[in-house]
RNA sequence: GCCCAGAUAGCUCAGUUGGUAGAGCAGCGGAUUGAAAAUCCGCGUGUCGCUGGUUCAAUUCCGGCUCUGGGCA
């Protein structure tokens, strides 16, 4: 396919704090692109002021796609975001404009460029019987898919409690389901371009800590108190800044050690978040910022 | 001024019945297929406060000093 009658798209990814949003904001000016988010806390619409959410004055000046478009009351996942992520682009497509895809979320682009097996959705009753579980997960794993739990540590609960979810739900293993989906790749005939925002780790951790003050003095500890009572293993309940905040809310750490927690954890994401794409994602143009 | 307790990794501490030491956190490296801001794995040399003494050997025992807590005046 010549590649003028190819389709765009571009992509830029990057760890917090490395300044991806305003990189798209410029770009969707400049060549009339539409920002579709690609971070897995910004699709909260209760959670605008600590997952870093653009403002309503950015957000004015080009279209912005994904952003606050769920509760956190509900399971949003890699799979939903998929969904949405490609009709969100055939919408761009269908108008002549680029979709410009944003995010630090490096397990939604794994999965927009590579592909995701289509699994179905696992019911709530089968998803609470293996989260609730007080067993040797691993020990159970063993019996009903022992392909995934020796791959798997035994510690890792959470990747354990999703392949005997699957397993039990479905009667496939996960192992089953991954090697019966064609390469599904959304992105296939797509003309991408890939950037990735390159900032120093001194540098992005003195902004993400600065940030979080800020945060602070956008009223952050307010939209942590208003947030609906949800189990904590929900997802929008472990962004960075709720649980520590909440622990100062109920009077259980001081505002002062609650802040120095948010901003470690934060660090820390930082450090996973370089990693992975250190490791995962070759043939991207790394751009720094100025 | 006197008495007591401390002083060990960046931080909080454990330990060595005398043979130069190890946990948690931080930090660093790695993994990552529907919770991913999640979840998991790996990495520990540091004048054992300073200074004398005893000893083949002292971070460990003894003395002195310094500093930090607490108590008594």
């Amino acid at each position: 396919m010549p590649k003028s009658i190819q389709k765009p798209a571009v992509l830029i990814a990057g760890p917090t704090a490395s300044g991806k949003s305003a990189l798209a904001l410029k770009l969707a000016r400049d060549r009339d692109g539409v920002i579709i988010n690609a971070d897995s806390m910004q699709v909260y619409r209760e959670l605008r002021i600590l997952s870093a959410r653009p403002s309503a004055g950015e957000e004015a000046q080009a279209p912005h796609r994904l952003y606050g478009h769920v509760s956190g009351a509900e399971d949003y996942s890699v799979g939903r975001w998929l969904a949405d992520a490609k009709l969100e682009m055939q919408a761009c497509w269908a108008i002549g404009k680029l979709p410009i895809v944003v995010g630090g979320t490096g397990l939604y682009f794994m999965a927009l460029q590579g592909g995701l097996a289509e699994i179905p959705a696992i019911p709530l009753d089968v998803r609470d019987k293996w989260r609730g579980f007080d067993g040797d997960l691993h020990a159970e794993l063993h019996k009903r898919d022992p392909m995934s739990a020796t791959k798997l540590n035994p510690a890792d609960k959470q990747r354990l409690i999703r392949a005997l979810e699957v397993v039990d739900a479905t009667g496939k293993t996960l192992g089953e389901w991954q090697a019966d989906a064609v390469s599904n790749s959304f992105l296939n005939d797509i003309n991408v371009e890939r950037l990735f925002v390159d900032v120093p780790r001194e540098a992005l951790y003195a902004r993400a800590e600065q940030r979080f003050d800020q945060m602070l003095q956008q009223g952050a500890l307010a939209e942590v108190e208003a947030l609906p009572a949800l189990v904590p293993t929900q997802p929008m309940m472990k962004a960075i800044g709720v649980p520590e905040l909440l622990s100062c809310l109920g009077g259980e750490t001081s505002l002062p050690d609650a802040i120095t927690s948010a901003k470690t954890n934060t660090r820390n994401y930082i450090k996973r978040q370089l990693t992975w794409w250190r490791g995962q994602m070759q043939g991207w143009t790394a751009l720094t910022p100025d």
